[in-house]
DNA sequence: TGCAATGGATAGTGGCACTCACCACTATCC
DNA sequence: GGATAGTGGTGAGTGCCACTATCCATTGCA
């Protein structure tokens, strides 16, 4: 009961009171369309409404919480349904010792296809051995998360950079410097029931974050490199200029784009 | 004409001579199918083979390359048969000039889609702004790259953890860090032809690479933190330890993932 | 009374990355 | 001269996935 705007226009469609709101106030908070919630009820990435009724049920603040981290998790993260559904999964089980879960939880974040055996992926899981050993890194080579990144190298080497390696400690540094940060973040935050919750965010939203970054980083670095501060001014132009960078990007975008 | 293994088992596989190889070998030396090597020159990801005959036609070194840079982008960089064909588009443009192609293959591997208003969405935009004029960073606010990094931002806002961004000049500095490595592996690399190529190779695989190397990073710092150094050692075990480490991996997997 | 909205369920949609089936043809072996 | 495996090209089909449409009986509310 109680809510909605078209089923109850007398009553603030801000406050929901003890029991909450209905299927359709839900999805006008978070513009996710009836159906769609339906079918993640359906799919387990949402628990269903408390029913006060055979057909009333209300949903609370939990729910619309864990609906925006799943919208979240499919447009940024890039998961399928399939594995927010794992994830959320460890994240519920409340009965299991937290480290545990929250094992499970990366494992299944960083858990990828396999494919056939290959010399490029062989040599790659030998740089990644190296590396571990070489910074002293206290993980398992046999991870998923080490088989993710011995993936990526195998694929560069595949694909002719495998020079690309080289920068593998630099990158390593950044890495860490993130990670620490994480850390640090998520300890000061969440307490208990949160916390698994935190962890997901900040490993799926946290890369994305981190791309982006290193994308903007990359035509910030072209320009400098190359030159642009033409006629305008250096910052928020199209960026004109001589980009030209290699790894980079030339610029922002489009001059159109920034009209 | 030539080189098939069983078409003319008399001449070594191994080479190829002028000509290049047949669609068959082609497959088996990359792994990939023969009807999907059809469907990649269909879609326009691989040019087709150079015809000797009506129905004979053989693919040279560069083709098996391009193949091999696809299959990368499409396993390891996740990007969709349609934006492979945008970017390599942008990279097989040999008429305009070469910054222009990169700025434009880089806006295409930002490119996300945008999703109606939303007052996080200007919050983060805000933010952004905030960022680059604090870095003093030569991109335009409106390009891709700064859009991509307002979407992760206001979904992180969106999900409850909006005090995530005070992270941000932390994660903007690693970012910096590994840019910069980029523009000078790539300055040294690949003169004119393949300077675009790399840029895409190394902007999408080393997006893979930093954040596999983020979670294994993670799952160190959890188990230095909280102290994992079980029986055994404290390297390449199942990492046993006390993870409970709130952002990032409890462990590198589980233990029978170490068997 | 009337009607929008609800919970629940089944079936259908559109997109995507292939994959199959088929064709006429060719290269090579015997 | 077969016989056979392989080829380029094409249209149709497959399986998966994230929804979306339709329908139903029931309910809250004016």
């Amino acid at each position: 009961m109680m809510g909605g705007e078209l089923a109850r226009p007398d009553v603030d469609e801000g406050e929901e009171g003890e029991h909450g709101v209905r299927i359709g106030e839900l999805s006008r908070r978070t513009g996710v369309s009836v159906p769609t919630i339906k079918y993640y009820v359906r799919e387990g990435l949402l628990p269903a409404g408390r029913l006060s009724s055979p057909n009333q049920a209300s949903y609370d603040a939990s729910h619309e919480r864990r609906l925006r981290l799943v919208r979240a998790l499919l447009d940024v993260g890039g998961l399928s349904v399939a594995a927010i559904r794992e994830v959320l999964d460890a994240v519920d089980d409340t009965e299991r010792p937290v480290h545990k879960v929250l094992g499970e939880a990366a494992d299944r974040l960083a858990a990828r296809h396999v494919g056939e055996p290959d010399a490029a992926l062989d040599a790659a899981r030998a740089a990644v051995a190296d590396l571990v050993e070489r910074r002293g890194w206290r993980v398992n080579v046999k991870s998923p998360q080490a088989e993710a990144l011995a993936g990526a190298l195998a694929a560069l080497e595949r694909v002719g950079h495998g020079t690309f390696v080289e920068l593998l400690d630099d990158y390593a540094d950044a890495a860490e410097k993130v990670a620490g940060v994480d850390l640090a973040y998520a300890a000061r935050s969440a307490r208990r029931e949160g916390l698994v919750e935190s962890a997901v965010v900040g490993t799926v939203l946290g890369d994305a974050l981190l791309t982006a970054l290193r994308r903007l980083a990359h035509v910030d670095a072209s320009a400098r490199a190359y030159g642009d501060g033409g006629p305008e001014g250096p910052v928020a132009r199209e960026a004109s200029g001589e980009p030209g960078a290699p790894d980079g990007e030339g610029r922002g975008s489009g001059p159109d784009a920034a009209a």
